[in-house]
RNA sequence: GAGGAUAUAGCUCAGUUGGUUAGAGCGCUGGUUUGUGGUGCCGGAGGUCGUGGGUUCGAGCCCCAUUAUCCUCCCCA
């Protein structure tokens, strides 16, 4: 058979993990550093954890785990494969998946621990996800989600230390990204103006739209959901802050749309408040995001310069762990996607040039008897933290430094019969290609220096 | 779920209106200095043209089906 990978998955060698890791370093970093402690969970959870958690859409899109010793009867299997098809819960057939996404096996996690955890629970999370999306640029079955949650805590100050994570990191990695920012009881405040707080979905699910397919067929799929002239109307004058510049315009003409309407004044307070410490915001009256469990500030980070989706996504939850049993957890948080930020700094070329040379040497093998004293230098050279291959074989000169070359060593030593006679060894660089016999300690004093 | 494109050597691709032994670059491999790589020069291996049918005297090329991949929309990281 001819070898492949399934679709949307991919392999990692070794230049990429050692970008990736650069990512991952940077964002752990950033998370320990304000004050967020690590956490794993399984790779899949109960089939009941997850679902309904993440609207109709996804729960199609949950990769389901298919039980063992299933019913014999074929007519039964198909029925419950049905089912599951159409998005329902199937014990039968399966009670198991692979996680979607950090966020609700979290939530889980703290509904099960909440009465020992220190609150407020500071965590962050750097685990794979895997979706039964059809892949595309950007857009993959299995990718790395890195997230940072505080449950706990209703303070706002929460929100500003996220949105200086996202500031931070981005800013590290050279990356220029607009972080934006925009609040679901806007929203909800614009759905009760339209006459029903039920409406926000639909209201989200169209103005999110707003900038891929214009105002004009926002209207319609508006008017094709039911919603009145005089609401369309509303939402249109809604819409047009998007027109606007800075964040004091936008807050200035929405203040003046809702009047009165607590929820808005609410959601108002909440980004000026925000806003105090994060100039580098902006508001995005616009943005909805599609998870319903958000009810208050909401985040999206998209990359300016670069054709791609959000690269990093979050927002407050009032009550995540209700679902769980547990109540009044209230908590924000965001994500990072790891693997679309890499692909932007691909297309950047932002990753630093010396993460992929790393300083290795290698020994040159001129045979059995030399086994010993190259073990000897070997680890010489490691106690002095570098790393170091034995050519494990005697093949002939050339080979071995065509291996060399290929693997990118910068040094290589050659420790042979002219060089055991006088104990030293010849060093030779392989970029330069300057060789020089020099005894082992000078050498590492030359490699490391 | 809807739409579009592609499938030829290990990789990236070319292949002209269907016409003899299907090409290139890179990679691999051997030699060019029998203790030294990268650049040069010479040689070599490697493809039942995604799969299955059909049209034709003849198909990599045309038609149908099928599978896979990529891309767009939906949705998302």
């Amino acid at each position: 058979m001819k070898p492949s990978i399934p679709q949307g998955t991919r392999d990692f060698g070794a230049a990429s993990i050692r970008k990736r890791d650069f990512i991952f370093q940077t964002i752990r970093t950033a998370f320990t550093l304000h004050g967020f402690e690590p956490l794993e969970t399984p790779a899949f959870e109960k089939l009941e954890t997850l679902m309904g958690k993440y609207g109709e859409e996804g729960d199609k899109l949950i990769f389901k785990i298919l039980n063992n010793g299933l019913d014999k009867k074929a007519e039964k299997a198909q029925a419950a494969f049905d089912n599951v098809l159409l998005g329902k819960n199937e014990p039968k057939l399966t009670e198991r998946a692979l996680k979607y996404d950090l966020t609700i096996p979290f939530a889980r996690y703290v509904a099960m621990n909440h009465g020992q955890l220190a609150m407020p629970f500071k965590r962050f999370q750097i685990q794979n996800v895997w979706r039964a999306d059809r892949p595309q640029k950007g857009r993959y079955r299995e990718f790395t989600q890195c997230d940072a949650d505080i449950v706990g805590s209703q303070s706002l100050l929460n929100e500003v230390e996220l949105s200086n994570i996202y500031h931070n990191v981005f800013e590290q990695l050279q990356i220029p990204v607009s972080i934006c920012i925009n609040n679901r009881k806007i929203l909800l405040a614009l759905a009760q103006q339209c006459g029903d707080e039920q409406l926000i979905t639909a209201l989200a699910v169209a103005i999110d739209k707003l900038d891929k397919i214009g105002l004009e067929k926002v209207v319609i799929e508006l008017s094709d959901r039911g919603f009145s002239i005089e609401n369309i109307d509303l939402i249109k004058k809604y819409l047009a802050t998007a027109q606007l510049n800075t964040n004091d315009e936008k807050l200035e003409s929405i203040e003046q749309l809702f009047g009165e309407n607590e929820l808005a004044k609410e959601a108002i307070g909440e980004l000026k408040s925000v806003l105090t410490h994060c100039s580098f915001l902006a508001i995005d009256f616009t943005l909805a995001r599609g998870l319903d469990y958000y009810t208050g500030s909401i985040f999206e980070v998209k990359p300016t310069t670069v054709q791609m989706g959000s690269i990093g996504g979050g927002g407050r939850y009032d009550d995540l762990t209700g679902l769980f049993g547990v109540k009044d957890v209230p908590g924000v948080g965001i994500s990072f996607g790891v693997d679309r930020i890499y692909d932007v700094m691909e297309e950047l070329e932002v990753f630093p040039a010396d993460i992929t040379s790393q300083k290795e040497v290698l020994l040159i093998n001129f045979g059995e008897e030399y086994a010993t004293d190259l073990l000897s230098i070997a680890k010489e050279l490691r106690n002095a933290n570098i790393p170091t291959v034995i050519f494990p074989d005697a093949k002939k000169l050339d080979k071995q430094s065509k291996y060399a070359n290929k693997r990118g060593f910068e040094y290589v030593i050659f420790f042979g019969e002219d060089e055991k006679k006088n104990a030293q060894v010849q060093l030779k660089n392989f970029i330069t290609g300057d060789k020089q016999i020099v005894t082992i300690d000078e050498a590492i004093k030359l490699i490391n220096a």
